[in-house]
DNA sequence: CCACGGATTGGCT
DNA sequence: GCCAATCCGTGGA
């Protein structure tokens, strides 16, 4: 077992919290996904918040569309979007009902199924031990690694196909805030948090 | 190492 | 029609 890491799934109670509370708790979780007999599954390393209330940034902010209603709804499910013509990215919905908030996971440490990573991201096998860090250090790129889609909208993350494990509460002083990264608007809320030192983080 | 720009779909004005 | 919560390749220092 890898160490801080509690076999036991996040339930509802979790995510139903305020939007920074459980940004910063995300940090140290982790995600698993399962496909039959497959498991793939990372540490999060780094997150960004969205609140649609006060937030341009928000995809919330211009109120309930198809594309966003999953964020108004209860907490403890996925949003993913599509972005760039190109990338899917995978958000936690957080709070109560009409809350309009999300998680952005922007980055995570690979754990199992290293091989199927590897090869949903870069069509081979073997990878060398730079493009290791590589693999799920962005939110298209952990999409990407684990073959989350479109399809994957609005799963239950309190069900068994995508889910959060417990683990022990990263403190305050391993954790480093700044503002968030790649977006124009509200530029200067300090909602980005990662694991300080952690390789696997986008960007310091 | 860093800066810059192109790719390419779909959501919203 | 505009432009994005990104990624990657290129080109220069």
């Amino acid at each position: 077992m890898t160490p801080g890491i509690i076999q036991k799934k996040l339930k509802r109670n979790f995510y139903t919290r305020e939007l920074l509370i459980v940004a910063k708790e995300l940090l140290g979780k982790t995600l698993v996904k399962k496909d039959k007999d497959q498991i793939l599954s990372g540490k999060i390393v780094e997150v960004e918040a969205y609140d649609g209330s006060m937030d341009e940034a928000a995809h919330t902010f211009i109120g309930k569309t198809k594309r966003n209603e999953i964020m108004f709804g209860v907490g403890g499910f996925l949003y993913v979007y599509f972005t760039y013509g190109a990338h899917f990215c995978s958000n936690v919905v957080t709070g109560e009902i009409g809350h309009g908030t999300a998680v952005l996971i922007r980055a995570i440490e690979p754990i199992k199924g290293m091989n199927v990573l590897i090869k949903n991201r870069f069509n081979r096998n073997l990878v060398n031990e730079k493009e290791k860090y590589n693999l799920t250090n962005g939110p298209g790129k952990i999409c990407q690694a684990m073959s989350i889609n479109k399809s994957h909208y609005g799963i239950d993350l309190t069900g068994n196909q995508i889910y959060l494990l417990d683990a022990t509460k990263i403190s305050d002083d391993e954790i480093v805030i700044t503002k968030r990264i790649g977006i124009k608007k509200s530029v200067d809320l300090p909602w980005r948090f990662y694991i300080k030192n952690n390789p696997f983080v986008s960007k310091r």
